[in-house]
DNA sequence: TTAGAATATTCGCAAATGCTATAGTGGTGG
DNA sequence: CCACCACTATAGCATTTGCGAATATTCTAA
């Protein structure tokens, strides 16, 4: 059980998976167009995609000699969107760090 | 500012750290509590919680020769959460699945 | 049926990960 | 000071991951 949660964790682990996530966010689009908006070769592309399919995170539709790819549920732009907020959170923090290496006076309580 | 995202999702991507976070969600806890509670070797419980150090997910504090870890967000516990109710989501898929495999006229529609 | 377009898969290799075992570090009590 | 305690860090090894290049598969059009 662990293990599956830890799997769809790992399926988001790379930057270019949450680049593909946060895209697919916005509705689908061909492996092609993927490939072609991440800026990553077709071979990458499709092997990533294969990870985000057998981790359950999208789906595929076929049209043609194109493959459509989905998010298979809104949680994960959810997800993504949580975590964005978070990481703006920690960049102030982190900003306030950086004032504090320059100005050990900084307003930063708690630190000694 | 993706690869920020990307370590984060990393951290989490092991059933251990997992188990590790939820325990942690419901309060500090020390190094030697963890491993003995997620029952793994002291040394291994060190570099997992020095991973989740690194990633910025836990926060420490020191009292005697103790370090206490806690989450350093709840929204480490809220995302757990959220994929605890997709994961359960999803279990229910995948016995309809086996039900289908069982019997080919199972009530799943959009199957062919 | 043959050519081409869109995806998928395999291969070889460098890099990262996870684990055990083994030090190393810093508080604490005698 | 010294031995212990809780914890962290490193080394070595097997396994996994990520990548581009090359190759295979599948669909469509002519």
């Amino acid at each position: 059980m662990r293990k599956f949660k830890a799997e769809i964790f790992q399926a988001l682990a790379h930057p270019t998976r949450i680049f593909i996530v946060q895209s697919l966010a916005q509705g689908e689009m061909t492996a092609g167009k993927i490939s072609e908006v991440v800026g990553i070769t077709q071979s990458n592309a499709s092997q990533h995609l294969a990870i985000l399919r057998n981790k359950h995170v999208v789906e595929t539709r076929k049209d043609g000699n194109s493959i459509y790819y989905r998010l298979r549920d809104p949680l994960f732009g959810e997800m993504l969107d949580k975590m964005r907020q978070y990481v703006v959170a920690q960049a102030m923090v982190a900003m306030n760090h950086v004032a504090e290496d320059q100005d050990a006076n900084a307003s930063v309580d708690n630190v000694e």
